[in-house]
DNA sequence: GCCAAGATCTGACGGTGTGTCAGATACGTT
DNA sequence: AACGTATCTGACACACCGTCAGATCTTGGC
């Protein structure tokens, strides 16, 4: 199992500008605003269409500034990503503080699922990069998305282990397996919810599939 | 429930050139010579890096030439991924053509899970700017991942129903709900299928978990 | 309050890509 | 060979990139 590089705020004592130099308290303002348009100009444009000059603009600076602070766009949203990952963290306590015998396992199907939509959708045009560089194969968002992703899975793995020991789930089942497909799927689904939609299915219903098939995906137990 | 516009493979008869022209022989050839270029470039470079001045290049032919059959690099994605989708419509006939019934379930689960990872490893580069654009709201991008997945969904959730009419899947669950997400789940891990193995998960283990996954999902049989 | 010493910002520039013409070139037909 | 049409492209005006030297702000010491 390769370790994982654990979870950190970003360090602003080690930030560096181009140069090398340590910023100050205007340049970490700067810096900040042009974190907060570039996110707002990924919202209002497709990923393809965002420019650094667009960027600059909106926070009422120049270019060259932005290339002060980032190499380009991809590391401001490199940034950006960095900080929602943390923020996912939370997900996480829901599998380990949550109930998994009986009917409970349901409940906290349930809340996993919900804390799942809700978090992909204030994240959503940051996720759909972390998506698209990862599957293009760049290195730094697939870590970030490993991050994110990792204490969930192992989590959720936890909880299916405990149910091979009590053989309600065969053995022969990679518990890390069970549990990624798991995640894939509320990924997925939450990523494409407004695309359900188009079938007219309404999101109640997408809520109770998911929650039915982790529940009963982890531990074995028939949710009926 | 929304009409989906039917697969159809695109009408080399009404292709029109910028100018409105229908293209002859040797249009049409520079045409599908720039399509494969830009699939080429799509796969070799990341998607926000792809030129319509590369793909002329490596197409031996100028930009002006480029545009003269292509509004943009999107709109070539865009003819690329109906191919894609048209070759899509057999995954559907693994459902429909396969048993359902004891560990029948299991074994054509099994097998749709295969075609859904080949089927994405032969697409990846195209599928991961379908859902990019589509998740940004591109409607046009979202329309071929329908067709693509609306029959695959269509066909799992009347295996669903039939379960339902058996008693095996709860009366209250949405069939196309559940199928529509065992379909997120699948199109998800097939897509991330090598960022699974950063956490030693073997493929085949993979495979077992998700034909087990959607086993249950659409029969409610447990596969033991 | 003033003034260096930094810190921060930007104008300007050479390079590359975009998208659109009008005109050049290739092809097929007679 | 000559014509008409299909096809291609050079050239252009515009936009964005990424860099650097120097202008402008800010701060701490006096």
């Amino acid at each position: 199992m390769p370790e994982v590089t654990p979870l950190h705020p970003v360090d602003d004592d080690d930030l560096r500008a181009a140069d090398g130099r340590v910023p100050g308290r205007r340049g970490r303002a700067t810096r900040q605003r042009l974190l907060e348009c570039t996110r707002e100009m990924l919202t209002t444009s497709s990923y393809r269409d965002v420019k650094v000059i667009d960027i600059a603009r909106e926070a009422g600076t120049s270019p060259a500034t932005f290339y002060q602070y980032f190499a380009d766009v991809e590391a401001a949203i490199l940034v950006l990503a960095e900080e929602m990952a943390l923020q996912g963290q939370h997900l996480t306590e829901i599998i380990t503080d949550g109930s998994w015998n009986g009917s409970g396992a349901l409940a906290t199907s349930l809340e996993l699922v919900d804390a799942f939509l809700v978090f992909w959708d204030d994240h959503r045009s940051v996720l759909r990069v972390v998506n698209l560089a990862t599957d293009e194969g760049d290195g730094r968002f697939q870590k970030i998305r490993v991050r994110l992703l990792n204490d969930i899975t192992t989590a959720l793995a936890e909880v299916t282990r405990q149910a091979q020991t009590a053989g309600r789930v065969p053995k022969a089942i990679d518990p890390m397996a069970a549990a990624g497909i798991l995640v894939s799927m509320l990924a997925h689904t939450a990523a494409h919810q407004y695309g359900f939609e188009f079938w007219g299915i309404r999101t109640a219903k997408l809520r109770e599939s998911m929650a039915r098939q982790v529940s009963w995906g982890v531990t074995g137990i028939t949710p009926d």
